[in-house]
DNA sequence: GCAAGGTC
């Protein structure tokens, strides 16, 4: 039996499907699936099945010295034991062993992981190594019939910066947070990519922190040719003193002076008359980058791209989105694959009229390599009630950008007309979109004209609202999440699977907030002790001279020894200035911990009030002076609190955010919050206690801003309601002849709530919540249609779901595949 | 519990 190895499962049944010609059975080993065919069998491990890590004496931070770490043994142990296990249980029974692992570096270490656990169990049987950068037909024919060797040197190379990563970000992480004092969940870490990338954040900050704007003018006028009625908009400019055309005045005088002459003229001659024509040639093909790009400017942050991408890949929609390559593959045909869409509703229009072309000849850009074949659509063709709004919104900008590489250029036609008042110069650019080309399947991008008419020089122009606009010259920009990736990638930091974790690592870890990402106090610290202390983790070149070294590796220059015992080297010197300073940086980092944390004054003892987290997990805020001082104000029981930079003008306190995805809302000062506290006007009798106790109904307003109405007799009697936290609550006459209590209206926006009476309101409430259908739609991408399709097919909850054999769902639902059956299987 | 790299 000879036994396959793939890096993902989907990769193996796709391996499967052609080696076999689509004849394969398929089977479960584990929780591992495994495909069979003619003496083959076929195994797809899921990524990385083995990790590096410490022996376990070093694991408790307390008693080992970071430095330490250094010299410590680095062990390989399975990570993904129920695969290990499967891949040793069929390598037992092959005879020989073919590693289809990914095409790139990472592909190598991985096929070496696979290689070691398969010789463990099985010391005779050949093992080799085929290579194909996309699955399809005749990559994996070919690569079948010229078997090669396993690159055990490629290997080392990934090994060695597993180990140096690993030593490097160990022990600065535990020394950093062990001099702070923060163990625990809130560790501090460092990292070769992690800090590079807080670096460009925390940069940027600072530069936008010395900013020190500066005033200038800039000054318009309208001007018409003839009779035309429309009039176009030209801009004053000057040569300034590196005879550069220059538009903005500084000096308010010279501003002024311009102003008045441009005012008192009716009048401007054309004395320069510009036009050319350009080209405007079509995008290339996505890699993940661009990909995250064009989402990203569509609305999608960079995880939900890659997770909605993730998603479309595994329904088989389209194809791996993690990708370098931005060169399509010699057997990728263009018109067979655009053939697909023709007939199609929403497509098939752009399809067919790019097929109507002589000749079709994709963009491609500067990468190519080996690792996959750029993003594009399968052929696939998802029907709308398949996947949710954002998947389909997502796939067809990956449709799209298909067709745009395949399209024609768009051809500009641009006018630049100069004209002058006195010794004034006014300009205007016009531009004009005369072939749309790619515009017209590719609608991702500005397309807007400038209108200038036709002009020739000694023309005479009337001129008419001169205006002069006052403004200041602006901080340069924060990174937004999708620019921060391009950086890295220009950097060569990071990989195409990796960026976007990495920012999502650095919100996790509290060195950024919001979007785009603003690094906190902690997050400048800890980049200022790295600076100080450890260059080399929070620059580019430790990867950049990584690479270097791991070329060296891969092409038998050196050894992975050598590269690690040097970079230890380096690490212990690094460790050697760091033992000094432990105290002064550990105060520093304690200090911009809790700047981060700080509200204000207390009004009690004047220390800070800062955001503080209970036991339980929920936040309040308390005094920095406790014990001293018991000062606590309560925060609303949903949300992650976020410090806003705005103040409350009567307390001093900033306020505070609640981040809860949809549901985030901004709370404001919590003081003013707890002063507002108090019962409102009373409803009615409680249902309660009412008769007993004579208690009553009345709306209230907690210290922490949530509304309910409860009973006055609380906490003895606990009945209460919920009422909604924003909007003023307005008593209406008009009773409830059921309950007895008035009915309520809720102001807040243009709409008023008729919420009615709190009992009847709760009951709706809670009938809703009883009745929200079925449980199928906790999955990704499962709407109220596939439910409708699912139970047709006798499936009505996820028990059902994991039950079925995906093939036989496959069968009976139109449109949904057996893969994307799989996936909910696992997701549920 | 630390990193970064795969993958789900």
């Amino acid at each position: 039996m000879e036994l396959i190895i793939t890096e993902k499962d989907n990769a193996a049944r796709r391996l499967a499907d052609i080696l076999s010609g689509g004849t394969f059975d398929s089977s479960r080993e584990n929780g591992v699936n495994v495909y069979e065919w003619g003496g083959k069998r076929c195994v797809g491990l899921s990524g990385h099945v083995v990790g590096v890590d410490f022996p376990s004496e070093y694991s408790d931070w307390r008693d080992v010295e970071p430095v330490e770490l250094i010299d410590a043994d680095v062990e390989k142990t399975a990570t993904k034991e129920n695969i290990v296990a499967t891949l040793r249980i069929l390598a037992r029974k092959a005879n020989r062993a073919t590693i289809a692992t990914d095409y790139d570096r990472e592909g190598e270490l991985i096929g070496k992981e696979a290689y070691e656990i398969v010789r463990e169990v099985n010391e005779e049987i050949p093992i080799r190594r085929v290579r194909f950068s996309s699955i399809t037909e005749n990559e994996v024919q070919s690569a079948f019939e010229e078997p090669d060797e396993l690159d055990f040197d490629l290997a080392a190379a990934g090994e060695a910066r597993q180990i140096i990563d690993l030593i490097w970000g160990a022990a600065l992480t535990r020394f950093l947070s062990l001099s702070a004092g923060q163990l625990g969940n809130d560790f501090i870490s460092v990292g070769r990519v992690q800090s590079p990338t807080l670096k460009l954040i925390v940069d940027r900050e600072r530069e936008i922190e010395a900013f020190d704007p500066e005033t200038y003018w800039e000054l318009f006028a309208d001007l018409r040719k003839g009779d035309d009625v429309d009039t176009f908009e030209a801009q004053y400019f000057y040569r300034d003193e590196d005879d550069n055309e220059a538009e903005r005045v500084w000096d308010e005088a010279v501003a002024s002076e311009v102003y008045e002459t441009l005012s008192e003229r009716d009048a401007a001659t054309v004395v320069d008359v510009n036009g050319r024509t350009r080209t405007d040639t079509p995008p290339t093909p996505f890699n993940t980058t661009q990909f995250i790009r064009a989402a990203s400017a569509i609305g999608y942050s960079a995880k939900r791209a890659m997770s909605i991408a993730e998603d479309l890949y595994t329904a088989g929609y389209i194809t791996y989105p993690r990708t370098d390559n931005t060169v399509y593959p010699d057997d990728l045909d263009p018109e067979e694959l655009l053939d697909d869409f023709v007939g199609h509703s929403a497509l098939g229009d752009a399809a067919e009229s790019l097929l109507e072309a002589d000749e079709i000849v994709p963009t491609e850009g500067d990468e190519e390599t080996t690792d996959h074949p750029p993003i594009h659509p399968t052929g696939e063709i998802p029907t709308r009630g398949d996947v949710s709004d954002d998947e389909w919104e997502v796939f067809e900008l990956v449709v799209r950008r298909f067709f745009a590489t395949v399209a024609e250029a768009a051809v500009w036609e641009h006018l630049k007309v100069v004209a002058e008042v006195d010794d004034y110069r006014l300009k205007a650019n016009g531009k004009r979109l005369v072939e749309p080309g790619y515009h017209e399947v590719y609608p991702y991008f500005n397309t807007t004209e400038n209108f200038v008419p036709e002009l020739d020089e000694g023309d005479e122009l009337s001129l008419t609202e001169v205006e002069i606009e006052e403004k200041e010259t602006q901080p340069p920009r924060r990174y937004g999440q999708s620019r921060l990736i391009e950086t890295m990638e220009d950097l060569g930091v990071g990989t195409k699977s990796t960026r976007h974790n990495i920012i999502e690592k650095l919100y996790d870890r509290g060195y950024v907030e919001s979007d785009p990402p603003r690094p906190t106090r902690l997050a400048m610290a800890v980049v200022e002790a790295a600076e100080d202390y450890a260059d080399r983790v929070v620059s580019e070149g430790m990867t950049a001279q990584l690479e270097a070294d791991m070329d060296a590796i891969a092409n038998g220059e050196a050894t992975l020894e050598d590269v690690t015992d040097e970079s230890r080297e380096m690490l212990e010197e690094i460790f050697a200035n760091l033992a000094e300073s432990r105290d002064e940086i550990g105060d520093q980092l304690r200090k911009s911990l809790k700047d981060d944390k700080r509200l204000g004054p207390c009004p009690d003892c004047g220390e800070d009030l800062l955001v503080r987290r209970s036991r339980h997990g929920s936040y309040f805020v308390g005094c920095d002076g406790y014990p001293d001082c018991e000062n606590t104000l309560p925060l609303p029981s949903t949300g992650k609190p976020l410090i806003q930079e705005n103040e409350c003008e009567e307390h001093g306190l900033n306020e505070v955010k609640m981040l809860a995805g949809r549901q985030t809302f901004v709370h404001g000062c919590p003081l003013c919050k707890a002063e507002d506290a108090g019962e409102g006007p009373i409803l009615g009798a409680c249902p309660d206690c009412g008769d007993e106790h004579d208690g009553e109904l009345a709306v209230k307003t907690l210290q922490s801003g949530s509304r309910l109405v409860g009973c006055t007799r609380y906490p003895d009697c606990e009945y209460s309601l919920p009422l909604p936290r924003r909007g003023d609550i307005e008593v209406t006459d008009e009773r409830c002849e059921e309950h007895d209590l008035p009915e309520l209206v809720v102001h807040s926006g243009d709409e008023p709530w008729e919420l009615g009476c709190p009992i009847c309101n709760y009951q709706e409430f809670q009938a809703r919540e009883s009745d929200t259908g079925s449980d199928l739609e906790a999955l990704d991408g499962v709407g109220a249609k596939t439910v409708e399709k699912l139970a047709d097919a006798g499936i009505e909850s996820l028990d059902d779901l994991t039950d079925a054999d995906p093939d036989a769902v496959a069968d009976d639902v139109d449109g949904i595949s057996a893969d994307r059956v799989r996936t909910w299987q696992a997701k549920a």
